[in-house]
DNA sequence: TCAGATTGTTTCCAAGTGTTTCCGATGCGC
DNA sequence: GCGCATCGGAAACACTTGGAAACAATCTGA
């Protein structure tokens, strides 16, 4: 379960915050004050903070710095009033993001959980497409048919990327070209076939009964791929 | 610099955004529509994207879910009210964040690269970058390949940090000259080309089924290691 | 200054990409 | 269904780009 930790003096407005939390699957860690926040930071370890900027003593922007200083856990602030100076020096500190209050409890959540699926999928893979007995990833730029790993080059890889990335959708030769080599797809020459043809050739995909790429008579071509479970 | 690639209808507002973005050293490249968006998304490879929510044909909501599916680009939404109801769904869609118009440029641009620097450490700012098998320590300059020492000169050694940082980035000669070199990147000479090939060799990483540096043939190279569980 | 290491250039060759061409496939009008 | 015009697939060829070796220039430290 993902661990937050919240700096904030209300304590009233924390018990309700971590029940709220608690219903998405997120266990909020409480402190109110600065010197109970470090303590807490260390000996809880959480995934993400949530510092409250009016605080007695130390104010969340000096949390922030100092914490920042020796790490990048992910930080949002709370603040009273959503003045723009306050989201600017927030931001600019080193926060992640800010809410100004009063907010919606739905709202910090999202966000919050918007900031942890960011740092996890840093971390994690990601850029993958998973389609029957084709997996595709975007990060590494490998392509695997039936759990081999197949050799593209780039061209191929790109082509390949763009039409699975919009499968289902039919993609005229303009359309696939404009976006592999930009705007300059003046000259339209027939190069598409041919790098559909190597592709398919590699992918050991036939033109008759397609697999993975379906041409559409005098319009383009469409990826048909069954979109996959998962992997 | 940093590329951001902006999808708005209102041509007017974007080039205002251009411009104002260039004094923050980053570069607004902008589109009108959803296809005009995916055509730039392919060819200019940005680091973040900034999606309207409301546009002609496909809606930014649509977009979010659609890059998503295959990539962790950060995403911001913009959208023309503030209500919490758009907020939580652009969220939930996966973006990284949001900000509501009218909105102040300089909050944008700080949000902007409250994402960026965000995304950045977490392929690690920290000092040393950790993949499958090889190591990375920038502050005592070593490199480690499945636990042996690695020796690199200097230039190696800029260039692997170069790339790695940016892994999964696409990083053209130019981008990796003027990042090695300064600006003056003007003599452009095929020196990177060598480069990384001594830098291969010494990795014992090959060509063809790249373990670490992958050729994009007639763009550049990219870092493909993967990101590495252990530490 | 000299020796050795590092960085840049040239050159050749292999690999990737684009064009032409031919032929089979598809759609259309009868 | 038949024949014609057109479209798409594939092989062969031409052109471009990248990899690697050899060599030259530059830098570093005695």
């Amino acid at each position: 379960m993902r661990k937050v930790l919240l700096i904030d003096d209300d304590r009233k407005h924390s018990e309700l915050l971590q029940a709220y939390f608690e219903r998405f699957g997120i266990n909020l860690v409480c402190a109110s004050d600065a010197e109970e926040g470090f303590r807490k930071l260390n000996r809880e370890d959480p995934d993400l903070l949530l510092l409250d900027v009016m605080l007695p003593g130390k104010d969340g922007f000096e949390i922030c710095r100092e914490v920042r200083k020796s790490s990048n856990l992910p930080i949002i602030m709370l603040t009273a009033r959503g003045d723009v100076i306050d989201r600017v020096s927030g931001l600019e500190l080193g926060a992640d993001d800010y809410i100004g209050k009063p907010f919606e409890p739905r709202e910090l959540v999202a966000r919050v959980q918007a900031l942890l699926r960011r740092s996890d999928s840093s971390s994690g893979s990601s850029g993958k497409l998973e389609f029957d007995g084709l997996s595709i990833d975007a990060d590494s730029r490998t392509v695997h048919v039936d759990g081999e790993l197949v050799e593209l080059t780039s061209m191929e890889f790109e082509l390949l990327l763009i039409l699975a990335r919009r499968h289902g959708k039919k993609l005229s030769r303009d359309d696939i070209l404009s976006e592999l080599r930009g705007i300059d797809a003046a000259i339209l020459t027939r190069s598409v076939d041919i790098m559909i043809s190597r592709l398919r050739s590699k992918l050991g995909d036939s033109v008759k009964p397609p697999k993975y790429i379906q041409t559409i008579w005098g319009r383009g071509y469409s990826f048909v791929g069954s979109p996959a479970t998962d992997a």
